[in-house]
DNA sequence: ATCATTTACGTAAACGTTTACGTAAATGAA
DNA sequence: TTCATTTACGTAAACGTTTACGTAAATGAT
């Protein structure tokens, strides 16, 4: 195959260990053999073997990802921070997509610990009392992203979708709507889904504002047929709204495509927001209002935790990211 | 740390090479000891150890892929592709982001080579001299997506730019359009660029419709905001346009937005057509008519020609992939 | 000049596997 | 029963590194 340290040693007639020695940079050696040892390495083209060198370091310098599905924007800008933190570390990154199902990931959890990488990120689902074990088990270095655990002392990284909910419901009071609606993802998915329904419903009821079953609908998930079905409902059940609220950026662009088959105008007789902030949020007609999550920023930021955990041995803190409004043209003020 | 074949051995009173064996079903070793072994591994909850198995066997079962940026639905999708594909055959596959930059690139190159990885997919991007020399030198088997190279006969899988964007010219005149812009692309990327222009040129100068410089307007990228200023270049130079192709969904998109802006109604007073076919395309108002490229078709093929290659040894040849006109609701029928 | 210390290496074990080779016991054929 | 063959293992080398340990030569102090 390709050359080995050994091959470089005999030309340079040193031994391995002083080739080691100088391409880690520990001293010990004189300058002359230095400069010997780095031309025959030049001129063989010499690659080290990491895979050697993960053996006996036990540092692969590879992180796992675990995402429900990689074919989405939200999961592409978190990837996007990770990737980006991983490399200035000189780490990469392995990507598995689970598709949600619990054999998928149980299979991807195994394949990464065979593979020894040095600690996984599990992102955007729920981690199942299995999964846990599993990983504990193997004393795997683990950092939850966009999702958090109740059950397990796991550090995650993430926003408070609660809190962001009840900023977003409360932007659109403060915009003069009353007659406000959500579109809601799954209600049973007690990280995505039951905050944000709670933060919108606390935010109404701190303002007074009449709540009941119509205000909200409940979808399935958190996709753009979530949002067209999910309009089409929320008018039968509560015609005269002004506002609706939608739990992803997804839905709201969905909710946006049906109002305008329905000849409703956004933002002129209906105001729509929507959640996450998406690169889509920009392109959309109109540009849609949305409360974003520092997606990237998110990413970067717990592929650094991973890492530092990795140097220090420390468990690190989790870390709720900062949410933010951001206002464009798809939320009209009423007066 | 965790436990190592040995233990394994050593409880179960067998040798190292008879676990092995176990573990890698080979024969040439008794039911019961099978059984012993494996309960031994069950007990201790053993895990081989990959990178010892790589070393040795000089199969990582881990590919490499180049991107030029992550945070895009095209590499998406095709990232989506090819790991279904790889994790089908057991590898697994780590993500770059070169950001074009050659320096990165070449960064990226020397880690994936030194990881051992099996094999590499380089995505989206011109396959510069530079990195074809260097991969070259390290025997790395190598495939390229959605781009192609005309120095070196490297294996590709893409699908025909020049044809796929004559076939949407000739779609537009069928729909009985005469005044006909384009926004393209860099006209200076050779893969991306150049043959979408020609196809489109081709295919007007083939219906005799009459072609000049202000049919076309030549942005730096295949961006949303170049679609934007692309559609007000566009109407500058050429007023009575009544349909417009976009080299990529993202242009097509930000000319939709541009046009609503201007109060043009798509395709009432403008048709628009796009190229690529992102999940995007069926999201906006109105839903695109694009060409589709078969996206995670096309990655899942090229990781199944990368993984067939590393099999047999044998270089495979290029693929086209077919595209198709992608029927939907901003193209207006003109008569 | 002598001794202690430092410098500049080399040797060999270790990391956790796979596998070529060897061998004792079991099996089968005659 | 005897010999050949097969079965079921074990031993040890190999994969390409890092590193603990040892040591001869160079350097410095006196």
């Amino acid at each position: 195959m390709s050359y080995t340290i050994k091959d470089v040693a005999k030309k340079a007639n040193v031994s391995i260990a002083t080739v080691s020695r100088i391409l880690n940079g520990q001293g010990g050696y004189s300058e002359k053999t230095k400069s010997k040892v780095l031309q025959v390495i030049e001129e063989l083209g010499y690659q080290p073997n990491a895979v050697a060198r993960g053996l006996i370091n036990k540092r692969t310098h590879t992180i796992g990802v675990l995402f429900p599905k990689l074919s989405s924007s939200l999961v592409t800008d978190l990837l996007d921070g990770i990737e980006k933190a991983a490399n200035d570390n000189g780490s990469s990154v392995i990507v598995c997509h689970t598709e949600s199902n619990g054999e998928k990931t149980i299979k991807y959890l195994q394949l990464l610990i065979e593979k020894r990488v040095d600690g996984i990120i599990f992102a955007s689902e729920i981690l199942k009392e299995e999964y846990h074990q599993y990983i504990t088990k193997s004393k795997m270095p683990l950092i939850l992203l966009s999702t958090e655990s109740y059950a397990y002392p796991v550090p995650f990284v993430k926003v408070n979708d609660y809190h962001a909910s009840y900023s977003a419901a409360k932007y659109l009071m403060d915009k003069g709507h009353t007659k406000i609606g959500m579109i809601s993802g799954n209600k049973e998915d007690i990280i995505a889904g039951k905050p944000r329904i709670e933060g919108f419903q606390k935010a109404l009821s701190d303002h007074n504002i009449p709540l009941d079953d119509r205000n909200i609908v409940f979808s399935r998930g958190f996709t753009f047929p979530d949002g067209v079905e999910g309009l089409k409902k929320l008018l039968d059940q509560f015609p005269d709204v002004t506002a609706i609220f939608g739990a992803s950026d997804e839905i709201a662009i969905g909710a946006l495509s049906a109002a305008y088959q329905l000849g409703i105008k956004v933002p002129e007789d209906l105001s729509v927001m929507g959640y996450d902030n998406l690169q889509l949020a920009e392109m959309s007609i109109p540009p849609l209002t949305t409360v974003g999550q520092p997606l990237a920023k998110m990413g970067e930021t717990a592929a650094k935790m991973l890492l530092k955990m990795l140097e220090t041995g420390e468990v690190p803190e989790s870390r709720i990211m900062p949410h933010k409004i951001i206002e464009r043209l798809s939320v009209k003020e009423r007066k």
